[in-house]
DNA sequence: GACCTTTTCTTGAAAGTTGAACTAGATAGA
DNA sequence: TCTATCTAGTTCAACTTTCAAGAAAAGGTC
């Protein structure tokens, strides 16, 4: 978007900096909390995991991948990967798409679901553990509130005409 | 640390699913929009950036391997491939520690100081716009705290001593 | 239909990450 | 000193991500 040419940089103050840092900081140790939990109890990275959850919650539990890409937030070539990943492990399966010869549907497998299932429990618990146990109803709230207003500003553009509250 | 083994796994409510979404895909959406960023302008990725970041605020513009690895929160391993990278653009070099003769100090060069002077401003507008601009001074106060909170929650073990909120 | 553009998904190579194995030097105890 | 153990950092192989390129089908427009 706009770079820095306009006069002098606005720099962020101690605040925001300590802020940001802290943001960095508990982000980074969530991912990698989360990667290594994963990866013990279910064998794969949290990203496809994600993958698996919005199979698992969509009608037939499936998909087109292009949808599927957009609501988990990656591109299409790096879905491609992991779904040929996933469906070497046996947990998703790919069928043609009858309306659309170029689609395919990314399909959760009964493997797949079972898996899941085993893997939730654990994975909430990690969820609870490193989040939400240590915050207050309030903080909770306010989580909530800031990251909407951040993932609405970073939104692939298009998708502002949903989010009437950006200001 | 604690696996869901005794009894009901307490599910997230409503309110804390709808933040957790919130939270990932807000914290994909900025961890990509500055990956690109700093691509872009800096031809590095965001965490060699941030590498080049600690170099340039320690005091002689270096740090241990090992040090700075803890404080950017990343492996050895991951730290010495992206030395090793970073040395070969001509931003950091390698020294041998006088009084450890196993260490190995990474110091950021003058260029690599230059370059960082070039893209801090367009940097801090990015982070500016993706986040601080869109957010109230009661909002950042918040994400400071909450994110304090969760990552002290996340430190490998031993620091929690420093960390005397943690309840 | 013929032509052009767009959309869907895949592929391949280069770059980055991970975890385990490994080397060399430091440390401590007998 | 000799030995065992620990620490610092690197390396390798397997895996994941990115970016650019490409094949195939769909959707106009004339």
């Amino acid at each position: 978007m706009t770079t820095a040419s306009t006069g002098e940089p606005r720099w962020l103050s101690d605040e925001e900096q300590s802020v940001w840092r802290a943001y960095l900081h508990a982000t980074t140790l969530m991912e990698d909390h989360l990667d290594r939990q994963l990866q013990r109890d279910a064998g794969m990275p949290h990203i496809y995991y994600g993958l698996l959850v919005q199979l698992s919650q969509a009608p037939r539990r499936q998909k087109r991948m292009t949808e599927l890409a957009k609501d988990a937030k990656i591109t299409r070539s790096r879905l491609s990967h992991a779904v040929a990943r996933l469906e070497k492990s046996g947990w998703v399966r790919r069928e043609d798409c009858p309306s659309d010869k170029r689609g395919q549907n990314a399909v959760l497998t009964d493997d797949g679901f079972e898996m899941l299932r085993r893997s939730a429990p654990g994975h909430v618990d990690a969820v609870r553990q490193a989040m939400f146990d240590r915050l207050t109803p309030e903080q909770v709230r306010s989580l909530g509130e800031i990251m909407q207003v951040v993932a609405a500003g970073l939104q692939p553009e298009g998708t502002d005409a949903d989010l009437p509250w950006l200001r």
